[in-house]
DNA sequence: GTATAATTGTTAGTATATTAACAATACAGG
DNA sequence: CCTGTATTGTTAATATACTAACAATTATAC
């Protein structure tokens, strides 16, 4: 049995299978995002810098519009002008305007941004490998379906 | 096939199953704590707010010291400090000096807070059910074990 | 006993996230 | 065309987290 072993002395209010599956998803989340962490901060980036610069390097040549970003990082146009706003300061990419659309700002990652990635990316896939390492190809699967199930809850639970 | 369908378009790097599974585990955390501030939200809370109220409610004549808070919600003391900050603002609890230890400061729930509880927790139980119907009692394991192996990976591969 | 550790809470600085409002711009229907 | 609507990026306010530093206090070592 799992119970308040992997997960520490948990807060569990209903006491219940089902709360327990969340608290350990948040659990398994924060543990998962601090390692991620670790690493990116050698490097002076975070976890969502390091994502945008991601995507950016997908579209070296196009670049990729602010809303685009928060669509596709699920998160609002306000976090996006931030995080824009602390990686051009550090060099990692340039925003300028569309001239088809003059709303729009188009963000395209530099040199510097390729070159931070190439160093990082690396060492980032090593690490996932090695925490997924103690799951074979079947226990993922089974994993990736109970999560796909969770989601499905809380569409229903809504 | 679980592949970009509940997950939305992940930004993979590695095209990997663990890095799916990584990514399945970050998308699934945010949806759940987006849908439980939703509820929080309705009555001026969030959910660390809550957990922390959660906590003091079971330790009700006692009280809890800060430094124990931040061990049990696992974040640091200087996150406490303003929680609690927040929570005593809005008369939630109580932060009293100790005479045995002149340097801890021990937080106790106030009626007010208890009576917070008494609303919030049912609904949130409620939620906590509906979101988890959709997996058995052999599914919650399976997923329960599932995390589990994922935070022993991150202790191996440190 | 006294010098050294460690612990506790707080503060400052920074990064991430949310909501709400706003101006500029683009689009839509009539 | 022109009026109303939608989108885009930004800003302000607030909450959550992290690190680093700090003073006060307690614990430990010798």
């Amino acid at each position: 049995m799992v119970r308040f072993e992997s997960f520490g002395e948990a807060n569990l209010l209903c006491d219940c299978l089902g709360e327990e599956t969340l608290v350990a998803i948040f659990r398994t989340y924060n543990a998962i995002v601090k390692d991620f962490n670790r690493l990116f901060a050698r490097f002076g980036l975070t976890e969502p810098q390091f994502n945008i610069l991601v995507l950016l390097a997908k579209r070296e040549n196009e670049g990729m519009v602010l809303s685009e970003i928060g669509r596709k990082m699920l998160v609002t146009r306000a976090d996006v002008t931030g995080l824009i706003d602390r990686l051009e300061r550090n060099g990692m990419l340039t925003r300028n305007s569309q001239p088809h659309d003059r709303r729009a700002k188009l963000a395209m990652i530099t040199e510097k941004g390729l070159g931070m990635l190439r160093r990082v990316v690396p060492l980032h896939c090593d690490k996932i490998n090695r925490v997924t390492a103690v799951l074979d190809g079947q226990e993922k699967r089974t994993l990736l379906n109970g999560l796909a199930k969770v989601n499905q809850g809380l569409v229903n639970g809504r």
